[in-house]
DNA sequence: CTCAGTGTTCAGTG
DNA sequence: TCACTGAACACTGA
């Protein structure tokens, strides 16, 4: 599940429970595949003992501060959680990380698919996959003429350019259709074409979509009744938006693309009427 | 049984 | 070298 909004979302969550706190235990599963760089009880060896002093993200990437380096760098794939919990039975099937703190508060890591890392790094900020991130739009938004100039050069669909972390950090499937939706942009619109104007109503549906779903602490339930992600799910040929527009799907960038036609399919020298 | 999926990486191609 | 595409990864759930 995790996009921008989910990851701050877990960020706020382990703010709350972990930070100033000591991690008096710490376990690690055993799993060569999601512990990267490091061996799981190497990883539960050093983090032990630690106190957290701040939890960061950029984009989908979350790490814990702590007085003593290496810090912990968790990345979650698709379908990765925290959970927090208080007894050691209540632990959650998939853990892969499980924090103590020393008043007995228990925060895991979980990742069922397997397709998230944990790492452990001297300076995330300065280390791949972190140091290969674009701007986080929620913190560092670019301005218009830079967000432009970072699209100019991509011949790939506009579709295939937000999904790239290295131009923005955070956005994934479910976003990028969002926001092209609202922005009123075919998805496969290669992203140098696209007017100043387009990149323009783009950003400002961007920070929009990202900002609404931080404030609704990535709740889709309240996510506003308008958005397309709540009619976008299983590919249904029926699928219509709130507003009744009919919902198609194709692939771009390879992944499942949801879009409306009759609201994104205008080009910018012929727009579609409106009625 | 088959296939899609809120993600990333890497080999192959032009 | 760069940019892009599609398969692979691993596993669940419909």
């Amino acid at each position: 599940m995790p996009e921008l909004p989910e990851v701050e979302s877990r960020r706020r969550i382990a703010e709350r429970y972990l930070l100033g706190r000591t991690l008096a235990r710490v376990s690690a599963a055993d799993d060569r595949i999601v512990f990267h760089g490091v061996l799981p009880r190497t990883f539960a060896r050093v983090v032990s003992g630690t106190q957290v002093t701040g939890v960061s993200r950029k984009g989908k990437i979350l790490w814990l501060e702590l007085d003593r380096r290496p810090w912990p760098v968790f990345h979650f794939g698709m379908g990765g959680t925290f959970h927090v919990y208080e007894t050691a039975a209540r632990r959650p099937a998939y853990w892969k990380v499980e924090l103590v703190t020393s008043e007995g508060t228990r925060l895991a890591m979980t990742n069922p698919r397997r397709l998230g890392r944990v790492r452990l790094q001297e300076d995330p900020l300065r280390e791949p996959p972190v140091s290969l991130l674009g701007p986080d739009p929620l913190d560092a938004m670019p301005p218009l003429g830079a967000l432009a100039a970072l699209l100019s050069r991509r011949a790939a669909p506009i579709k295939a350019a937000l999904l790239d972390q290295g131009v923005l950090a955070g956005i994934g499937n479910w976003i990028a259709d969002e926001i092209l939706y609202q922005a009123r942009l075919d998805p496969g619109r290669p992203a140098r074409d696209l007017t100043r104007g387009e990149i323009r109503r783009l950003r400002a549906r961007l920070g929009a979509v990202i900002r609404k779903a931080v404030a609704v602490d990535a709740d889709s339930n309240r996510f506003p009744a308008s958005w397309l992600f709540h009619h976008r799910w299983g590919k249904n040929p029926e699928a219509r938006t709130a507003r009744g527009e009919r919902i198609a799907y194709r692939t771009i960038g390879g992944r499942t693309t949801a879009w409306v036609p009759e609201v994104q399919g205008g080009s910018p020298r012929t727009p579609r009427r409106r009625r």
